[in-house]
DNA sequence: CTGAAAGCGCTTACAG
DNA sequence: CTGAAAGCGCTTACAG
């Protein structure tokens, strides 16, 4: 096995200096069209590749963006939360877009994650991405800070925090569901999902649907709120301690979709049905909103945007640009689970 | 902003040369215990990591490994294959527990993908991952062989393929559920799915479904067969195919999960009803076969060990050790879609 | 437009 | 057990 041809190699096939390979090769314009051509040529005969290594040493950047993924220690290894698969879909997309690699990981909340691809120089930066305590995980992020390692974060974007942060409108979202589910006429309704700043995406939804109640006149009761991760299991037993409060409820708002599928089934099994019973909404319009039965009323955070501010704002830090936290709109998908007019 | 530091300022800071700081970071059994302590110290307190451009391009590997993920053209870009999601995920988890990282990158059938990450030692092996046209991808198949990159594949294990492919057994799969269906009472077995060596997973599930037909002393009709990839809208419409012959049928088998949920919605649509009216099995048990209603027979593989037999047999390859293609057994679960018995 | 040379930050024989 | 030195394969001033 023959090892791979170097710059040299070509340089020397081509009849040109090394240093001409790599100019010729990158394109410069310095390099007449003729010898841009040699050098090709013997290129592609060698099959010759640029050493990423080596050009990322010198260069002393490395083209490519590291992903961190985190995720609850508890979680079923098994199942990433759908929301966040559609996220890495669009941000390898736009990664791909502007020509950078994507490393992947997935990280524990608990591990001591900060301080690692983008310090060793495999990235130039760092996403990250995932739900979990925002109160441990901040005193990380002022340390990514304080390192200035580049970095952006999925999540609420809150008034007074130092990071960039790309988030969708949370606020709106909980107060045009609770609109919504006000229209249908409930007056008693639910929420399923932590409501602290410990979780400042979901505590932003019940602010937005606290809104709304407050506006249509009604009293906010604490009884009606159960806390929830979001997973499937734990939208399962938020329902069922609901349930056993013995209090009515006409209406259920759970913070995320999985939540909503988890509280689904406790409500089946409770003999309760949706929506004649009880509306049910979700949030994020996962896949699978749309296939439990009956579908799943949720709101739709653009995700493909998502992944591309994401992106473009950690590229603008890289490049040490101006970069700016960012809130995107969100939508409401009406489907039958909520529906309780003909 | 102050530069980052190199293993010289730590080698000044701990009071030893450049290359003692390197021997004692990598845990070398050469470096006094006492001194491996005051070179962690002194790069503690500089908080600094070896910079992996450099050591990669010193040491001739790059620690990481790249998946290369397909997807066709004409698919939607928000909705990857659920399966390979899950897949991606027991990937990513065996590569972090084998000490590599995961570089990962969609790519279209069409491009050049070939020789891109290898060659360009970004990554020392390649995964590839993804449904398409086997026929028109076995060709760069052969080129990567040639080009000597290191590379494992997840897809049908052919008996003269010259590439190592981890798969499940597909054939076995197809014939535990036409016998499941059989044993359903149901006689006329419908399939959905290519049943061509262009798409040899679904081939091989299509051979063990003839296999048991034939077995049951049915004949094979081939007009109970209609072409479908792996996606939800060609699963819709492979069933209004068959709607549209007129043809009795009592059981439809999809070759996988997605081809299923499409086919729901079109028996749906068409007033038919299952499992009552028609028995429906699909393949994969994508997380949404369980939710949609009703509940979705299928055939489970094991991703979990599915990824880490790619990444161990991927390592085995880097390091010239002996791998070998392996096809992992399948389990099918039963669920509401095919009960036709009380 | 091209070449000779320095240097990116490590690892690893080679000496001692 | 430790150090001085070479070299991994590029890119980029610096000259011409």
């Amino acid at each position: 096995m023959k090892s791979k041809a170097t710059s040299f190699d070509i340089a020397d096939r081509a009849g040109v200096s090394q240093a001409t390979v790599s100019r010729a090769l990158r394109g410069s314009l310095q390099v007449s069209e003729e010898t841009r051509r040699r050098v090709q040529a013997a290129a592609d005969e060698l099959n010759y590749k640029v050493d990423k290594n080596a050009s990322n040493l010198r260069k002393r950047h490395s083209g490519t963006l590291a992903l961190l993924f985190f995720e609850d220690p508890t979680a079923d290894e098994s199942h990433i939360n759908p929301f966040f698969l559609s996220m890495l879909g669009s941000i390898t997309r736009a990664c791909a877009k502007h020509g950078y690699d994507l490393l992947i990981s997935f990280q524990q909340f608990s591990r001591d994650w900060h301080a690692d691809f983008a310090d060793s120089k495999k990235a130039d930066g760092i996403i990250l991405l995932g739900y979990g305590d925002y109160l441990a995980y901040c005193d990380k992020l002022g340390k990514l800070l304080a390192q200035e390692t580049r970095f952006v974060r999925w999540g609420a974007v809150l008034p007074d925090q130092l990071d960039i942060s790309i988030g969708c409108d949370n606020f709106h979202g909980g107060r045009v569901v609770a609109e919504h589910l006000l229209d249908q006429g409930c007056r008693q309704i639910a929420f399923l999902g932590d409501a602290s700043s410990h979780y400042p995406e979901f505590f932003e939804r019940y602010r937005g649907y606290a809104a709304a109640l407050e506006q249509a006149g009604l009293a906010l009761e604490s009884s009606l709120q159960v806390n929830a991760e979001s997973t499937e299991r734990s939208g399962y037993e938020a329902m069922q301690t609901l349930l056993r409060r013995h209090i009515e409820f006409d209406a259920v708002f759970a913070a995320s979709d999985l939540i909503a599928i988890g509280a689904l089934h406790a409500l089946n099994e409770h003999g309760l049905r949706v929506p004649q019973d009880v509306a049910l909404v979700g949030f994020d319009d996962i896949p699978m909103a749309s296939f439990v039965n009956p579908p799943l009323t949720t709101v739709v955070q653009d995700t493909k945007q998502a992944g591309e501010m994401l992106v473009t704002n950690l590229l603008r830090l890289i490049r040490n640009e101006p970069a700016q936290s960012a809130i995107l709109p969100v939508k409401l998908v009406v489907r039958r689970s909520s529906l309780r007019k003909p």
